[in-house]
DNA sequence: ACACTTCACTGTATGATACATACATCAACG
DNA sequence: CGTTGATGTATGTATCATACAGTGAAGTGT
């Protein structure tokens, strides 16, 4: 047993705790996107035009959950949905100019936070933080990765109770 | 506008996002306590036995949620709840030896989770991160005080829009 | 053509959480 | 003591985030 291993995961849970409900309506977050909307057209951003589908692989959700918040994006001018002219399964999302200004009002926000918590950090402090945050996510979504390979389809590879 | 902040702010995020939903039905933690119910038998194991409201505090959250959540800690025979003889209000919980079973269990669980995700890391980055894990989390607690003290009672002391 | 796969969507369920409100109980004052 | 206000818990209601199971439509390979 690792007791660091223990222990960042102690930190992870009391950090999702803290830092898990910020979208509250009496909160100084009110207004803007959820996180999920906000991950979302994060990537849209960064993207452009993505399916259903590869919004969820991308942020390990399930097609489902995607669809939903996809649909919530479009309800509040968000996103816009159309059908995919090459293969008409797919769904594919773009984000509006107004999805995209409400993208940059949240960051915007969200950065004043954490500004905030983080004022008394050094640079070099911070800089830690964040390298090893993405680390850490990136670590986090191999063995996503590596988990649902595991367990989809497949009668188990000959050893996997 | 500090660029890191803002970097820190998005890994949270995802972190929050690819560690939020571990507790599934499906995944290797199905049967193992709740976050909430972890973090707050966690705190009883420390503390033997605290009120509703000490525990709210502790964890920063509403006592409403934490009544609730006391209630089905009990309901699953985790934790006892009882009238405080000295003050007729509060209920005081304490953790019941199935409780901390379940948390020892739990913890285990997790624990093999997270050397998993840690594998490939070195200790000293391993250690570099639950270090400044636990000072985000404090910094962040921090500030859910200051916050909360804020708008709690008082008319804004005198120049808080 | 037929079976199979993939994609999105809908139905349903759970967890975590807050806010507003109600109710009981204590503490302090006259 | 009895009223008044503070405090502590509990209940009603609402929201977000999310998954799993099932459905139907649209592509694919033989």
């Amino acid at each position: 047993m690792d007791e660091t291993a223990a222990a960042i995961e102690t930190e992870v849970a009391m950090l999702l705790r803290l830092a898990g409900r910020p979208t509250r309506p009496s909160s100084e977050l009110a207004g803007t996107l959820d996180r999920s909307a906000y991950l979302i057209l994060r990537l849209l951003l960064a993207e452009h035009s993505e399916s259903v589908n590869a919004i969820a692989d991308r942020l390990r959700l399930d097609a489902s959950t995607v669809t939903r918040q996809v649909i919530a994006l479009e309800a509040a001018g968000h996103v816009t949905r159309r059908r995919c002219a090459d293969d008409g399964r797919s769904t594919i999302v773009e984000p509006t100019p107004a999805g995209l200004a409400a993208l940059a009002a949240t960051r915007a926000a969200r950065s004043v936070v954490y500004e905030d918590v983080l004022a008394d950090w050094t640079p070099a402090d911070r800089q830690a933080l964040a390298a090893l945050l993405a680390r850490l996510n990136s670590s986090l979504d191999d063995r996503a990765r590596r988990v649902s390979a595991r367990s989809a389809r497949q009668p188990a590879p000959l050893g996997t109770a």
